[in-house]
DNA sequence: GTGAAGTACTGATAAAGATCAATATAATGC
DNA sequence: GCATTATATTGATCTTTATCAGTACTTCAC
């Protein structure tokens, strides 16, 4: 936990824990060593900005633990978190001068990045990359249309079992080093929020109170237990699925 | 409007309205002709299922003319609309075995369509075309996440301007052959609504009824006029983007 | 430990939008 | 043309969620 401050140097990707399901995945052992060459393990604090709305484009990153909030502020000081970034995704909007959103660490963050330009460059070179990375971008646009949906026709209550059940998906695939995990986990979860209500309700289209209440709501159902304020244990994942869509009926 | 039914034939690249902002823009002379083999100009009438849900790839699309709506359906019956194609858009979802959402014409339209497994083939041989492609869809990410903050933190009146300002936008464009646009009308807008009350709510998660009331504040503001129940007739297309972001303050 | 700041929960009330219901307008078929 | 159906508007009422307000719990500094 006490690290040095930012940079740790070079990384070895052989070692490295997203080595085959990021992006990075894509490339041969030639070849990763020339982007090995030019990646930076950093590490981040929650809260640290990591990419600037509207400023030029300075590096993309791996990540490799931690969680990243793609956020849009409005002049009158609206928030909505339009993506979250897990490991092993990818952060960064490829060939735009700027970018579209905030990049904020939700929690500590560790990251291997890359100079822009550079990288870029390695994109036009291995067009095996710019392939992965294009999946990368299909995949998040699917996942983030699928979001429209939540945020346009859910309610609350759906809305929150809905977030806590992608947390859920997410959490248990960190550490699953091996293919794309459609991996539902149907039984039993445990995992850390990692976000505080406040940006809970950003990526919900809600408010703080809300969020709390719909949470006191599954505690109270027994659909969650509620450990500390950020540790959940779910004792049944498909029934938290059920709620997410709407599916419930019959609660006590 | 009296056209032959559906299959229109081969069609001609070199006059083809959207020849160079479409991805087959991507291509040298030599390579459009190859993917002109492959492509057959269809026409669909407004209501017909373009791609269905779940269903395998069976086509992509460039759209010509016409308005095609991307949409999310729940298990109790929900819509929302999560994307509106437009001309020189592309439809359809690469590398993946089925769509992940209905495509249904939400006016009459004309597309050029290539077969699932030719253009698949198209797009590993010529890497411009999938990097083409590949920008394309960054661009809709960027599109469906300001769109998240539509539907997560705009006002009913709010969303109805943004949909409005938003048609404005793509309208005015239509007919424009040349660049990708950055040309915000900004004195008088007219144009015909593509959608109906009950799809712009889809669109807004919105109902029916809240979607016409705020047409009607709108109109009685004096923001809009509205000719027929389609057509449009916005006299300062800034003071409906002011509406849109909520910048509002001092209305009649 | 104590105090202070940040974070989270809960209650009372208000407001925005949904729902229910009726009517109006437009498009389509015969 | 008229009847029929689909689409759109408007009003009355109810529900959900936001807002306002107060309190509790955590974390951190000292």
């Amino acid at each position: 936990m006490a690290h040095d401050p930012i940079h740790l140097g070079r990384n070895n990707c052989a070692t490295c824990a997203i080595r085959h399901r990021a992006v990075c995945g894509a490339l041969a052992d030639e070849e990763l060593k020339e982007l090995g060459a030019i990646g930076r393990m950093r590490q981040f604090k929650a809260g640290d900005i990591i990419l600037a709305d509207e400023e030029p484009t300075t590096f993309f990153a791996n990540i490799v633990s931690g969680v990243i909030k793609l956020e849009k502020t409005s002049a009158d000081g609206r928030q909505q978190i339009v993506g979250l970034v897990f490991p092993p995704d990818f952060l960064g909007r490829a060939f735009a001068k700027s970018n579209p959103y905030f990049a904020q660490a939700a929690t500590d963050v560790e990251a291997c990045t890359y100079p822009h330009t550079a990288f870029e460059n390695m994109l036009k070179k291995h067009s095996g990359l710019e392939h992965r990375l294009f999946e990368n971008t299909l995949n998040e646009l699917d996942a983030a249309r699928e979001w429209m949906f939540v945020l346009g026709r859910k309610s609350a209550q759906e809305k929150v079992a809905s977030f806590l059940h992608l947390i859920a998906k997410r959490q248990s695939m960190v550490g699953c080093s091996h293919g794309h995990a459609e991996n539902e986990p149907s039984g039993a979860s445990r995992f850390d929020l990692p976000l505080t209500r406040a940006d809970i309700a950003d990526f919900l289209g809600l408010t703080i109170e809300t969020v709390s209440r719909q949470l006191s709501n599954l505690k109270r159902q027994g659909t969650i237990q509620l450990l500390s304020g950020r540790e959940v244990f779910v004792p049944n994942v498909d029934r938290l699925a059920s709620l997410a869509s709407g599916d419930d009926e019959a609660v006590a």
